[in-house]
DNA sequence: TATGAATGAGTCTTCATTCAT
DNA sequence: AATGAATGAAGACTCATTCAT
């Protein structure tokens, strides 16, 4: 495999550039499989040689593609979840138009969204970069939640919690719709399933004595 | 594409079994695309082209395969939940022991788990085939629900939650290890929430009438 | 690398034995740089992909010809040598002979010689091919020279000495003609040369015994 | 191909001096085919398309490089023998010593010697630079026997002759030790061969009127 | 002069599928 | 039905050389 080089005058950063975000959405829209370099370099406006300057290989350009994008494909959550002002006093109304929102957001990326979790689980790499910014994201969902005024007992765990169920939800609804579900009454269960986690349920509570 | 036979014959009946067999083994293992056809017939005792008396081409083996053993991969949990005989009145020990039962069935399906995945995402039919598998298990468990006495609102959407919920937790244990997480806290909280979700929680019941 | 198949029809055997030959022609009249498999297939009547059913690649498509052809190349003289039948008592005029005809043999090998010699000395594997037949060929030697009658100190050195000695000869009188030169006269220094190697020489002998 | 330039300033000068260094040397080390125009300009400090202000192609970088270090290497035998103040009074010891120091030398650039012998089989203008050398080579080894008192028939290809068995000796001792053979016998036998060589010799002289 | 970015033809190799027996 | 040989299109990657600044 041959050297790579670092880009560094301003036309050659923006042709690493191009490559990366050119490279990863073709690949998101056609499949890693399906996309060569020459396909590549051709969206990218470029020659076939110039892509293998910047990238040892067309799985470099994959991982600079995810490593760019890949939180904002798949945890946008985390951004609309933080512009609720009032989390706390205001949970199953504020929690309910997070995961709309987010559904929505998220309808764009269906193509890529399963090419990546095609990837993710095809590709050791991948997976990796998965977890951190899994990781990454349920860190900044605890700091929400600390900065909303919770303070729960394994708080972080129900933050990884809550982003799994939160795309759960929004996997079946974007892109694994059964005819025969009642949609709308599954989001409501799944709301109060969260209240359960996040606030103190007596009955729950209860529960919690019991060893099993 | 030339056509295919349909095997008669008991012997050629056993040879179409086991290019299914052994070609989904091999994929499973090693990936679908990293598999050649002259391998796969290889490990099935068989001539390169003698495949192609029965397939029209690799990829419906891969589908043969999944139809036949997708089922006992991916939800060996209803298998399990089946033999629990006091589930109603005794939830929350029976689903901790069906959960750990089903993790160690897991185990040993990682690299499977995963290949399958990575198709299931890219690859619509057979995207179809888990849809499909994923539906006949939600409605068994909702079957062994009514069975165990259980008579729920929306019982098959809880059905079909039970079993995503049951297989996250388990990609979590099995699979994704988080190491800062405290796993069986983690457990109980996800008990704590099945709770919710199958028994009437008069907290729960209040939330419901909440409107959001 | 893929896996190479074992020829087992009659014909597959011919087109590997073909593949070869024609490519070993190939390499050794253009060069190995300059041969790509594609030519060699075309030149054997085959397709490329089928180049690779019994090579892993082009390299070892050069050692297999390297195998079956380097002897006769490069010591075509054992040949001519075993055929004279009074080498003993006729060593002269006899050696002049073999000398002759083996230059007679390798102008024929001209553009071979030098490319087999260009690889010998650039690449390991064709090095050790290089030396194992430099082995057999001083073995052969040997055992000629002890059938004529010889029974020398250090006999199987000097067998050495003599290959090493033609060859050499061959090379400037074929390959390396500098027109200055007298190769007539040369020709007959080598001779009284090889007689001193092979005879015992009253002068020489005296000379044995001084110690440098 | 574009126009190269004469370098006229002192910098200029040294940059095309380092260029033809450097590309030598990475060439002697890792072989003409592996070696790019990239890592000679990365290797001399230098830009790639500045190589190209004092160079038509690599290939002349070569020719440079053996035209300015070719003799050193091939025949430092010759700077090696210069130095024998007494060479006829006192030839086997002498001529040992020099082999012996010529070996010594020649440790130091098995991989070049390996790789420039490869080049002169293959490239017809580095195989006509190493006739060139070896001719200037062969003349001054005939300079110097004539110096040392030597005035013998055929003289020039007498040493042409001592040229290349020293350098076969030396190849056999550095580059190509076969095991089972005793060198130190064999070097023995060199030097009395050479013997016969440069001195008369009344039994080979006897055999110089055989007519063969 | 010098830089480093860009070119694109060329090469090896793979593999699903078809063919001849 | 079965064998294993043959096909050939397609893709990743290299690198000497040229271009734009």
């Amino acid at each position: 495999m041959g050297n790579v080089r670092q880009p560094i005058k301003k036309k050659a950063i923006a042709t690493k550039e191009m490559i990366i975000d050119k490279g990863f959405e073709l690949i998101c829209n056609n499949g890693y499989h399906s996309v060569n370099t020459a396909s590549i370099a051709k969206y990218a406006n470029i020659s076939t040689g110039n892509v293998y300057q910047y990238f040892h290989d067309k799985h470099e350009i994959l991982l600079d593609g995810l490593n760019k994008y890949l939180g904002s494909i798949m945890f946008p959550f985390i951004e609309i979840l933080e512009k609720e002002s009032d989390l706390k006093n205001n949970f199953p109304v504020a929690i309910k138009r997070v995961i709309l929102k987010t559904i929505e957001v998220k309808k764009d990326y269906k193509k890529a969204y399963h090419e990546l979790l095609s990837l993710e689980n095809s590709d050791l790499e991948v997976f990796k970069i998965f977890k951190n910014k899994e990781l990454e994201a349920t860190n900044k969902v605890n700091d929400i939640l600390t900065k909303s005024g919770y303070n729960l007992d394994n708080q972080k765990q129900k933050a990884h919690f809550l982003i799994n169920i939160i795309n759960l939800v929004c996997e079946e609804l974007n892109y694994h719709q059964h005819e025969e579900f009642n949609y709308d009454a599954m989001l409501n269960e799944v709301i109060r399933l969260l209240m359960c986690l996040f606030y103190n349920c007596p009955n729950c509570r209860i529960q919690k004595n019991i060893t099993f």
